[in-house]
DNA sequence: GCCAAATAGATTGTCGACAATTCAGATAAA
DNA sequence: TTTATCTGAATTGTCGACAATCTATTTGGC
């Protein structure tokens, strides 16, 4: 049998499972927000012990699709457009520095792969245009794809762990509307000349612009929901 | 008795010790950087079981004190030049912003509160010249303050929550030496000036340039030592 | 009628034991 | 000697039950 290196391996357990699917649920609005999270019921949902579940909610907690009070229990957190802005504000920063390490820091094999997704981006756009799944992760994809160029652990671990699920839930359950998609493409194909160019400064820009964009967008959207 | 609200509570639990005692032992280095967490040592050693023992271990992944990998245990991280790069090149950008977000939302009396500890610092300064590890508490102490001043919870969490230790073990295993010390508190008191008077432009600038020369003073320690 | 204290129910935190997986060493074959 | 396989000890993941704490309702007093 082939000797592999632990670190590599899936690793898949019990805890992990639970863990992606409510994960899911809750991005997805399944478990509503704001709710309160019974130990013992989602236990027997999903058929096992709390001691693996309590490890899931303390993940949970970690990329805050929750907010636990100890000896109190847990709760699914709630947007809110106070919460949109400093997530948002934190990731112009984050996610702008990212962009430049990105610009000094990728391969030019990974640079031509990014560019290969925004090909393949753009394809599927025209077949299904306005379904606005695809668009979402695709959007999601190139960030995350990005992010990983920066090569700065700690800044693949808060933006890919941390808060990559937080960003999720905002725009799952309140949705990108028509004009905005086409123009996160043209800006995507924007920052990727700018990191193919290694301009750091650039990308920076062009990045803080875009996630500024797409925070307007959603704000507009959670204004016309509620508070 | 009196009646307060859950979310104030101190929220004493046998996890939550543990967890504290844990953490101060790997950042003083009392537990090895490098070597190997034995899950049954430790709950011996507490005199607690492994449940809470676990939940403990999960909170000093998530700041970045102990890595984990799955069926195999856990390790206390390593210091590394690179690992220093990473997270300075981080701090020096989220603190930045913080210091921004700082000189925008901070309330009058907590900018006079900021001015009263560090006027303490310069006595204390005086009386405990080269004592290292006031001089340490007192800077992170400024640091702190500056952060929560940011109003922003994400960034109040990361910073505080989850890099906090990790720059707190750099700086007490490799130390601050000499002329740093006092050179440190000019560029603090620039730094207050700036939010004081509202300039969110000049006090990130002052707090990245900051950053950097606390790396560049903690790098050559790392370099004289090993890798 | 309203507020405070006490009680009952449910939930969370903790425990000890078992099952599954991994790691180290010994053994055997090339 | 070197490599591969097997075996067993040790560690991690999971389970079910108990103890401590909180929430909500009820009860008693003003």
């Amino acid at each position: 049998m082939a000797i592999i290196h632990p670190s590599l391996r899936p690793a898949i357990t019990a805890s992990d499972r639970v863990l992606l699917e409510i994960q899911r649920a809750i991005v997805e609005g399944e478990i509503a927000a704001g709710s309160k999270i019974s130990e013992p019921e989602l236990a027997k949902r999903f058929d096992l012990s709390r001691a693996p579940l309590r490890e899931a909610l303390a993940r949970l907690e970690r990329c805050h699709l929750i907010e636990r009070i100890p000896n109190a229990g847990a709760r699914v957190v709630k947007l809110s457009t106070q919460g949109l802005l400093s997530l948002y504000q934190l990731r112009e920063t984050l996610e702008g520095l990212a962009c430049r390490l990105a610009a000094e820091h990728m391969a030019d094999s990974e640079i031509a792969e990014l560019r290969q997704l925004l090909d393949q981006h753009l394809s599927t756009q025209r077949v299904r245009e306005g379904e606005s799944y695809y668009q979402e992760a695709g959007d999601l994809d190139f960030h995350y794809r990005v992010i990983l160029g920066s090569k700065n652990d700690y800044l693949i671990n808060i933006l890919c762990d941390e808060l990559y699920y937080l960003v999720r839930m905002y725009r799952v359950q309140l949705g990108m509307n028509g004009p905005r998609v086409s123009r996160a493409f043209d800006e995507h194909k924007a920052i990727l000349n700018a990191i193919a160019n290694r301009d750091g400064e650039l990308a920076d820009l062009l990045m803080r612009r875009h996630i500024v964009a797409s925070r307007r967008n959603i704000e507009k959207q959670l204004e016309q929901t509620g508070t």
